[in-house]
Order: C-alpha cells, then sequence, then structure tokens
DNA sequence: GCATATGTTATGAA
DNA sequence: TTTCATAACATATG
C-alpha cells in the first residue's frame, strides 16, 4: 500500500497514538524487519523513552523519542496500528511497542520487504541525503528544476525518490492522468505549461489522497478503475491502455494522455 | 506453474 | 554519470 498519502496516515496514527507516551515494552516477533540493530539493542536502546513528535519525509516515517530515531519504512505491505495491548496479535504483527495499560503500537508487514532502523541524528540526516524534496511539500520553481534537468520519462523522473520523495506507481499514474501527460513523454522535453499544470495537479491529487490516507479508488479517479476487467476512462470512456513503463505496470487513457511524438 | 502486486536496490548494459 | 531493464528480496492472490 505504502506510498506518501499512506505513509502520512501512518505518522498521524504514530503521533495521536503515541506522541508524549513512554515506551514500556519492545517485542521483536521478527528480527528480519530489523536492519542494523538486533531486538535486544533495539529493547535495551527504546524500553523507558518517550515518543515525541513524528515526522514524515516521502515514503519514509521518523519515529522520534527522547533518545535515538526509529525510522520506518513499509515496503510494499507495512503498516502502523494504534491496538490494545490484549487484542490478539495479527500474524505479520512483526514489532510491538507496548505505551502503558492500554496502548500498543504495532508495525505490520507480510513480505518484509523493508523495515525498521533505529538511527541517531547523524544517520537520520544521512538516510534523507538521499532522499528529493517531499512532493507534498515541493515549491513549483524547485520541481519545475528538477524535472527539466531528468533525463528518461517522466513517469521514472516522478517516482524516482531521489529525484522527488513519496510518489509511487499509483500516485504517479493518477497524477499523469489528471494532468492529461503521457506517462512515457520525456521529462526534458515537457513545456514549461505542461510541467506547471503537473505541479499543480500533483498537489491536488496529493491533498485530497491525504485526506484519505490513500489514493481513493473513486470512481472519479483513474484508480477507481485501474482493476477493472475492460477500464474505461473516467473523463472520456475511452478505454484505458495498460503496459509496463519505468519498469512498473502502468495504466493511462490514450485519448486524455496523448502518445510522446 | 504463471503473472501480478501501492517498494527498493544491486547489477550490467546502453 | 545517468538511466534502463532485470532480477532479487518474501509473500499472497488470481
Amino acid at each position: 500500500m505504502p506510498e506518501l498519502t499512506d505513509v502520512e496516515g501512518f505518522r498521524k496514527v504514530l503521533a495521536s497514538c503515541a506522541r508524549g507516551r513512554r515506551i514500556d515494552q519492545v517485542e521483536v516477533y521478527e528480527t528480519g524487519v530489523l536492519h542494523g540493530v538486533s531486538a535486544r539493542r533495539l529493547r535495551s536502546e527504546l524500553e523507558g523513552r518517550t515518543f515525541r513528535e513524528p515526522e514524515r519525509h516521502g515514503k519514509w516515517l521518523l519515529a522520534r523519542t527522547d533518545g535515538p530515531t526509529v525510522l520506518l519504512h513499509f515496503g510494499m505491505t507495512g503498516g502502523l496500528l494504534c491496538c490494545d495491548p490484549r487484542d490478539e496479535r495479527a500474524p505479520h504483527d512483526r514489532i510491538t511497542f507496548t505505551l502503558g495499560r492500554d496502548r500498543q503500537l504495532r508495525y505490520r508487514d507480510q513480505r518484509k520487504l523493508k523495515g525498521l532502523w533505529l538511527a541517531d541524528d547523524a544517520a537520520v540526516a544521512r538516510t534523507l541525503e538521499a532522499q528529493g524534496p517531499d512532493a507534498a511539500a515541493v515549491g513549483r520553481d524547485e520541481f519545475d528544476a528538477a524535472l527539466a534537468r531528468r533525463r528518461g520519462t517522466v513517469k521514472s523522473g516522478l517516482t524516482d525518490q531521489s529525484v522527488l520523495a513519496g510518489i509511487g506507481n499509483l500516485l504517479a499514474d493518477e497524477i499523469l492522468w489528471r494532468a492529461r501527460l503521457h506517462p512515457a513523454r520525456q521529462a526534458r522535453d515537457l513545456t514549461e505549461g505542461e510541467r506547471r499544470r503537473l505541479h499543480t495537479d500533483m498537489r491536488r491529487v496529493l491533498r485530497s489522497s491525504m485526506k484519505a490516507d490513500c489514493v481513493p479508488p473513486r470512481r472519479s479517479w483513474l484508480t477507481g478503475h485501474r482493476d477493472d476487467a475492460d477500464p474505461t476512462c473516467p473523463r472520456c470512456g475511452t478505454g484505458l491502455h495498460r503496459d509496463r513503463v519505468a519498469g512498473r505496470g502502468t495504466v493511462w487513457c490514450p485519448n486524455c494522455q496523448p502518445p510522446p511524438s
């Protein structure tokens, strides 16, 4: 699931569930999601600490404490839940943080593609250095500059986390459809007007998606049609095309999004 | 068995 | 140096 919008939802879960609360107990059920830290050290570094205001950059969630920061990445199937410690554990609950008598934060992940890192401020900075500006915060000029110097397709530019942080496969298709740009257009070939439109529509898509904590599968959106057996464009009724662009399954409207010439 | 899945990264090639 | 496709990672589903 997790793109910027989903991770922003997890940030809200973390803030409302855990901010200001003391970590009484850390339980590791699957060490495969730990990176560069043992279960023993994770426990000893975090138990007794208090969660502070969490932050997000792109698809990274920064769980700040009064000690080290827990960096979380959710891969394709990860999530963060606020539970009661007495709730039955789900098969894919990998790490739990018990916060007092009636709260437990759970990192749940089926595929274990990513996971948790324990980081001091310098390590946090190193991780974020590799990331482009956050897609939900980037201004038009910076967005413009990043795309104008980018070679390759506009879709690969949007989804490259070192160019722009937070856009995944679903969001990229939705944004390009909204801006009426074919995903295989060369980023450098976009006119200034097209880049401006792309920035505006990206902000629109992100704002609506962040309200829903996901890319909403509404029937008025591309995402609401992409899994149909015979999908059509909600704007013009034309049959949608599907192919591989930038290495990912990509859906677009051949009428609204004219191919590169 | 095959292909697919909202993510990242190592690898080799263009 | 950048960008591309591909495979790999681990798991589920159609």
